[in-house]
DNA sequence: ATCCAGGTCTACC
DNA sequence: GGTAGACATGGA
């Protein structure tokens, strides 16, 4: 496959393989040393050392990647804001500062947290991975291997309950093949979300199958940009209890106590329990 | 073998 | 309005 062109990212603006393997994303890898992710129909490989990035298959242009890594906004003053709330903060702050929340596709994102219930993120990458080369458009290959675009709307929605039943998907192939069918079905536009507020979104999001509370947060987050999202999942919960010593009604702790950027505080501190397998 | 994983849906109160 | 139980699958 034939590259493009070159990159050079700024060092200082991120770290690299935190943001990438924080859990926000599915579909970067390391492979020796760079991370190879697949955006859109353009595969892209980040050296961890040089901060070089080259972009093979369909371009993108500098806008599309800078919104992508969010390059415009600030995380190191959002970052120290954070870490002034409290003790624990301050702590998982040192640990995670340089990640960043990317910008993804909508669709791809609901899908891939569709896929995340009850599931962990090994899992769900193969599952993607089975989806993309199953239904996706074949890109080219690079490192000895096909790469393959997340499949469109349209693709998925046009595959039979049976066919989606791919590698590890489980009971969840019931939510994809139901959230694809509504999707064409009602014309609904996934572009709607960026335009709402925070909860009109969320709304909107849940009346998909397979999609409650936490996944449309994760969607709300990791595609729309919408700095309230708090995803609430196990290892959150296991924070909220171990450090806060909060059990119940966890939503109101959370607005009451996370002001100030609710969803890079989650990132956070998920990043900061994960690494620290906190029990 | 049993438990767990970036939960949600359903049924029932 | 709120909450047990069911739900597929693969790795530890």
């Amino acid at each position: 496959m034939d590259l493009i062109r070159v990159i050079k990212l700024d060092e200082a603006l991120f770290d690299i393989r935190k943001t990438l393997t924080c859990g926000q994303c599915f579909r970067w890898a390391e492979e020796g040393d760079r991370f190879i992710g697949v955006v859109k129909n353009t595969v892209l490989a980040l050296n961890e050392q040089t901060y070089l990035l080259e972009i093979y298959g369909e371009d993108l242009d500098d806008a599309y990647i800078h919104r992508y890594f969010d390059f415009n906004t600030d995380y190191s003053a959002r970052l120290h804001e954070i870490s002034l709330v409290d003790a624990h903060l301050k702590k998982a702050v040192a640990y995670g500062s340089g990640i960043r929340l990317l910008n993804q596709e909508p669709f791809e994102t609901l899908i891939s947290f569709i896929l995340s219930s009850n599931n962990n993120i090994p899992k769900i990458k193969l599952t993607i991975e089975a989806l993309s080369e199953k239904f996706g458009k074949p890109i080219g290959v690079l490192g000895g291997k096909m790469r393959f675009a997340f499949p469109d709307v349209n693709a998925l929605g046009q595959a039979s309950l049976e066919a989606l039943n791919v590698k590890a998907i489980g009971y969840r192939v019931k939510s994809v093949f139901e959230t694809c069918a509504k999707i064409l079905h009602d014309h609904a536009d996934l572009h709607y979300p960026y335009d709402a507020d925070y909860l009109q979104a969320k709304i909107w999001l849940k009346q998909f199958y397979g999609v409650g509370d936490k996944v449309a947060d994760c969607v709300l987050l990791f595609a729309y940009g919408k700095q309230e999202a708090f995803p609430v999942d196990t290892w959150v919960k296991r924070v909220l209890k171990e450090l806060y010593e909060v059990e119940s009604d966890c939503e109101a702790f959370i607005r009451a106590h996370f002001l100030k950027y609710p969803g890079l505080t989650q990132q956070v501190l998920f990043y900061y329990i994960r690494q620290n397998k906190l029990k």
